[in-house]
DNA sequence: GTGTCGATTGACTGATCAGTCACTTCATGG
DNA sequence: CCATGAAGTGACTGATCAGTCAATCGACAC
C-alpha cells in the first residue's frame, strides 16, 4: 500500500469518525461520508470493502495506538502506580484531542455484530493482556493487594474511565465546564490507587 | 390501562428483550419479535407506537425497578457501605436471572438517538442521584474520603458494574466458570471500599 | 502520440423492512 | 340475539440505502 493510498484512507477514515460520532453508526448513510471526506461515493469502495469495513478499520487503527501506548508506558513508567497512571492519561488526554473518536470507540464499535470476530478480539484484548501484566507486577513488588485479580482489576479501571467519558459525551446534564477532564482523571487515579493498594488489603474481609 | 392489556405489552416486552439481546437492536426485525411473543404482527402497532417505542419502554420500566432497588438501599441497609453492596448485589443477581435484559440496557439502550430525550434523563439520573446520596452520606459520616466527589464516585461504581458484567456477555475469552458472578461482585465490592475508604484518604497527594 | 492501468465518478438497482390499513374475530351488555 | 367497539390480523407499500458498474480521467511509459 503506497503512501497516496494509505492518506486517502486516512482522510476517509477521519470523515467516517465525524459522520458516526454525530449520527450513530446506523443512522450515518455512507453518502453522508463520502461527501464529509470530499471523494466520490463510489470511491468508498475502492478503499474499503464495505460500510462495516470502514468501522471495524477505525477500530483496528486506533487500537493499537492504545496498545501501543500501554506498552509504552510498561518501559517507561517507574512503577505500577505510575504506568497505570500514565495510561489513564493518555484515554482522557485522546478524548480531549478527538472526542469524537471516543465516542465512536465506546459507542458504535462493541455494537456490531461483525465487530466480534477472533481477529478483533484478539486485538481488544491485548489491550486487556497489557494492564495485567501492570497489576501483576504490581502485586510481585508488593505496591497492590494480591487479593484482587490482575484480570477484575483491569476491568474495573477500564469501566472507570469508559463510564466516565460517556458522562463527558453524552450527558447533558454532567457540567464539563465546572469539572474539567483533569479533575476527573485525578480522581478516578485517586481512587484506583487507594482501591488495589496493598495498604488497605488487611481492613477488608 | 387494564389488566389484560398490562399482560399483552409485558408478554411483547419480554420477546423483545430476547430477540433484541439475540441479535441486536437495529438487526432484530419487528416480526421477529411479534413470531417469539407469539402475537400477530399487527399487534405490536395496537400496544406500541414504534420499534424505538418498543425498546424504551424496556429501558423505562426496567430502570424504574433498578431506582426503587435503590431507594430500599437506601432505606435498609444498615451503613452506606452495606447500602452500596446491596445495590451492586442487586445488579448482579438481576444479569443472573436475566443476561438478556442486562445486555439490552446495556449495550442497545444507549445507542438509540431517540433515547436521549429529557424524560428519559432524568430517569436515567434518578439512578445517579441515589447512588450519590449514598456517597454523601458515607462522607458526612466520615465512612468515605472527603476528597472524592460524588458524582465521580458514582460513575466509578457503574462503570466497574457495568465493565464487568460486559465482559459476561460479551467476551468469549473471558472464562464465566471459573469465575463466577459473585467473585466478580465481591472484588468489585472489595476494591470500591477500599478505593472510597476514608482510611486511605491521606495516603495519596 | 498512443497504450495501459489504476483511480475516480455518480446514477442506478435490488433488497430490505417499518409501519399502515382494511378486514375479521371476540367480548360485553342491553 | 344483535350492536358496538376493542383486539387481533397479515398482506401490502413506500421509502430508504448499501453496494455495483460502466464510463471517464489522468499519470506515466515507450
Amino acid at each position: 500500500m503506497d503512501e497516496a493510498t494509505t492518506q486517502k484512507k486516512d482522510i476517509i477514515l477521519n470523515a467516517a469518525i465525524k459522520v458516526f460520532a454525530e449520527k450513530g453508526y446506523y443512522s450515518s448513510r455512507t453518502l453522508d461520508i463520502s461527501n464529509e471526506a470530499g471523494v466520490a461515493y463510489g470511491s468508498l469502495y475502492h478503499y474499503f470493502r464495505s460500510k462495516d469495513d470502514i468501522l471495524i478499520s477505525i477500530f483496528q487503527e486506533r487500537w493499537n495506538l492504545l496498545i501501543g501506548r500501554v506498552q509504552q508506558a510498561r518501559e517507561e513508567g517507574a512503577g505500577p502506580e505510575q504506568q497505570l497512571g500514565m495510561v489513564i492519561d493518555f484515554i482522557f488526554r485522546s478524548y480531549r484531542q478527538n472526542p469524537d473518536l471516543l465516542k465512536v470507540l465506546i459507542m458504535d464499535v462493541p455494537r456490531l455484530d461483525k465487530f466480534y470476530n477472533p481477529e478483533n478480539w484478539k486485538l481488544y484484548n491485548l489491550f486487556f493482556r497489557g494492564l495485567m501484566e501492570i497489576f501483576h507486577e504490581g502485586q510481585e513488588k508488593g505496591v497492590f493487594a494480591a487479593d484482587v485479580s490482575p484480570i477484575m482489576a483491569t476491568y474495573i479501571m477500564h469501566g472507570a474511565v469508559d463510564a466516565t467519558i460517556r458522562q463527558y459525551v453524552y450527558n447533558p446534564e454532567f457540567n464539563k465546564e465546572e469539572f474539567p477532564v483533569e479533575e476527573a482523571r485525578d480522581q478516578i487515579m485517586k481512587v484506583l490507587r487507594r482501591g488495589f493498594s496493598k495498604k488497605g488489603e488487611d481492613e477488608t474481609s
